[in-house]
DNA sequence: TTGGACTATAAGTATATACATAAAAACCTG
DNA sequence: CAGGTTTTTATGTATATACTTATAGTCCAA
């Protein structure tokens, strides 16, 4: 079998997919091991481990300690997509950007924004409502909660300049957050800010962020009509 | 500085952090190569790049030959999510899975479906809309277009017992995909297949594949109201 | 002043070697 | 034969070393 020559982990990797492609090896199937891949291909091990291991964080292997490396069975691909700033993204669309805040309260938040931001009965939170245009149209609204004690300086912060969020980026570590997506029916309120009909469907993410104490932000972004997310794999 | 001894790249990875939350090294900032790195740590510049590389890969580091590494100017732009095969989802929440096909023809698809599956102008393809259901319910639908030229066997294929793409991830290999997330208005079909009401907000994505030489399928998955897509970073 | 050639540099990669670790498999023992 | 212990094995990682490659920066000439 050897003779070729894979001199470099991509070519490896490449091989590697080929093979799965080729359904020489197939959906389950166990694949040689490092050691034996490495003797045939004519290289290191550490460049078989290189590439099986970019393969694995694909999705498209599973490797067990002892048991081996192995095709994937149900190749759950993994996606990565952008989170963008909504800045950067209008401007790299060539439109300009333009966003206001529409109310800044502290105020005790609802139970279920409580709840997400963990935070005890009757704390004040920072409510934030904010609206980013596009060419001066409509393109996303911000319903943003802050907890004052995670985010030093915030009230002194000025956010008509920066975006909450852009501020919040630049100013505060942070170490997780998650995101869910989702969609809406528009109503009435949606609709009046967002300049859209009543009933229509909008594409909505939300996100909250944390570091090691607290809940840093939870937001939840509505846009336009028309919105939308695009990756690649 | 030194002193800490940092022997696996997963300590300088969590140093590194550190030093990035707390502002020593600031966004925008050239950090110190890796061969300093590396003596400061203890360690193998082995050890360090390949700290650095993972923190570049989640979006965190700039990385570029003979420029060096700084702090990523807008951080976490990079959220990896799973693309689940729908059946292991419902299957993983507990619910009870089924499937139906409401149609499956060949027909010469409108031209939005030519364009996107890069067919010419005549050509007939495999048309299939599918309804998923847990416990019984209707949770997504599927309208699904199918190049019979790149799938082999497809016209054989009985996917009543295995839906369309389960049968398609375990026999037609692709290389690459793109998807797009968004929102719709339930339209009367929508409302009556997937049982809610007209206007509600739905969830969609929409995703190609292919390999080298074809568009091999292109769905658009419309989901019930109430679904979100979630992911942690 | 521009633009092409050169150079120095930092990341990127390959390799041999060694040891660590998880876990499957084989081996006990009561 | 159940249940625990040991062995074996494949991946995981660390290290020193050496070479490759992209490219920012410099220098020089038209």
């Amino acid at each position: 079998m050897s003779g070729g020559e894979f001199k470099s982990w991509q070519s490896v990797q490449a091989e590697v997919l080929r093979r799965i492609n080729a359904r020489e090896w197939k959906p389950g199937d166990f694949i040689p091991n490092e050691a034996e891949l490495a003797v045939e291909f004519g290289c290191a091990r550490a460049t078989v481990n290189r590439a099986l291991r970019a393969l694995a964080e694909s999705g498209l292997l599973d490797r067990r300690r002892k048991a081996g490396t192995r095709v994937a069975l149900n190749p759950v691909r993994k996606a990565t997509l952008d989170i963008p700033v909504i800045r950067y993204e209008i401007e790299g669309k060539g439109q300009s950007y333009r966003h206001s805040v529409l109310s800044r309260e502290r105020v005790v938040p609802p139970s279920g924004i409580r709840a997400r931001m963990q935070t005890e009965t009757g704390v004040k939170l920072l409510h934030l409502v904010t609206l980013h245009l596009a060419d001066g149209k409509p393109y996303v609204f911000g319903d943003r909660w802050i907890n004052p004690d995670a985010v030093p300086g915030i009230d002194k912060a000025d956010l008509s300049a920066q975006s909450a969020n852009e501020w919040l980026v630049a100013n505060i570590p942070f170490e997780g957050g998650d995101f869910s997506f989702s969609a809406m029916t528009a109503g009435k309120r949606e609709a009046e800010i967002l300049a859209c009909k009543e009933g229509e469907g909008l594409f909505v993410i939300e996100r909250s962020t944390w570091n090691k104490n607290h809940v840093i932000t939870s937001v939840r972004l509505t846009f336009a009509p028309g919105y939308r997310m695009h990756t690649q794999i």
